[in-house]
DNA sequence: TTAGTGTTCTTTGGATCCAATTAGCCAATC
DNA sequence: GATTGGCTAATTGGATCCAAAGAACACTAA
């Protein structure tokens, strides 16, 4: 029998949390675990367990459990507890069409506002990338070469509804980029991308933009048809 | 000075609540009277109140608050409490340009997909809403007759992000549909739509869609305007 | 009269307690 | 030996209690 980690231990309290912020600081803790994979999906989440890891009682985190369920961050069944919701199901197809939709508007209305600065921002992201190892941070600076790209879209509401979407790729890249080799084309991409919108080039930016997205959803849904068959099996 | 009526009154409450879905049940019923229209805008949710009006304690209010918060319908203030969250700001350009972008990717998906039966009842909501004369009824129909149109669009989540948008559209009509009288040149835009989509022209039907969406944008911004000089008079 | 201050009252946030539901386990029986 | 029954333990949900923050108000002093 495998030792079984207990993956709340991978959150770190620096301190006692001040009385008056407790609900807060558990859901911003939380979710950022949740976000950045230090908590796969199925994770439980025990009210009492949780309380004690922050020190508190089980009030605030009962009310922090509830907004991360508003947010499905969680799924929570009455009487029977939260758990970390599963990443991407069965609608990679449907999640990667709105990807397109959204991210390729705001690339198109941000092109036009870019300055050098952000160029040069979006630059350092593929030159870190580069090097880096450590799947956090990979997710982490993939999400910020796109937003940096995007960032200049006169419209926050598209904006936040792209930035929701990046995150969910980002926590599923975390999980499943060593399993499934996306790297080094997605930085040929990257390349790609970012010289045409350097040279302003609106339109086939986009159809840039789209293929690297196409790829992405191609590579994921053949992935996770694996993950079936493999499922299959062990039935 | 005026008698300012208590909108929780407008909450009907039928029996007692069962016990162990006490949060669920006032979660959904603020939601529902929330998008309403049933509680505007700045109303405050006491807590007390709100336990004393469903027959439990404040606890399972709390908790369906905080939902309510994360789903950004409510605007809570540590130690003040929760008002009910402003319709569109600002940014009613945003919301509409956004408006536009998904509802004509619904349109187009949904199009070839919709059968005799789908423009069947979206005639009927046209038909209904000719005679209509209460607002909140207005508002439902209004949005059944679009997400009827978007309905076979096989993308759930575009669909959950469209139903979103127009639920927004609905609670602001419902308040400021007396105030602008958008309700005839709307009824034009909704034949002309259904006609077009009817014919399976889709082109031409998300063209009528866009105009008609930036005729509603257009009559917002003015009255938000409007509002707003009335404001500063008042200051 | 008015500005400032201190007090009280309201309201929210957290802790603790109790009830209700579920899961696991063991035994009894078919 | 397998299955079903009830019992116990664990966990969540609701009620109540207490502390802390904020708002309203009255009182005092200039």
């Amino acid at each position: 029998m495998t030792q079984k980690p207990n993956p709340l231990s991978s959150i770190k309290i620096s301190g006692p949390i001040p009385a008056h912020l407790a609900r807060s600081v558990i859901e911003e803790t939380l979710r950022n675990a949740i976000l950045d994979g230090r908590l796969p999906c199925g994770t439980a989440m025990r009210q009492q367990e949780l309380a004690s890891l922050f020190g508190v009682s089980r009030m605030p985190v009962r009310e922090a459990l509830r907004q991360l369920e508003a947010q499905s961050l969680l799924h929570v069944v009455t009487h029977k507890g939260a758990v970390v919701a599963p990443l991407i199901e069965d609608n990679s197809a449907e999640t990667y069409a709105l990807r397109m939709l959204l991210e390729s508007e705001a690339l198109r209305l941000s092109i036009p506002l870019l300055t050098d600065a952000d160029l040069a921002q979006a630059e350092a992201c593929i030159n870190a990338l580069e090097s880096e190892k450590d799947y956090t941070e990979i997710g982490r600076l993939n999400r910020l070469f796109h937003m940096v790209l995007y960032g200049k879209a006169p419209n926050q509401r598209l904006l936040t509804l792209v930035e929701h979407g990046l995150n969910e790729e980002e926590r599923f890249l975390r999980f499943n980029l060593e399993a499934m080799g996306l790297g080094e084309t997605s930085q040929e991409d990257h390349r790609e991308l970012l010289s045409l919108v350097a040279q302003k080039k609106v339109e086939e930016s986009i159809l840039t933009l789209r293929n690297h997205l196409m790829r992405g959803m191609e590579v994921i849904a053949t992935y996770l048809r694996g993950l079936e068959s493999a499922d299959k099996k062990a039935v």
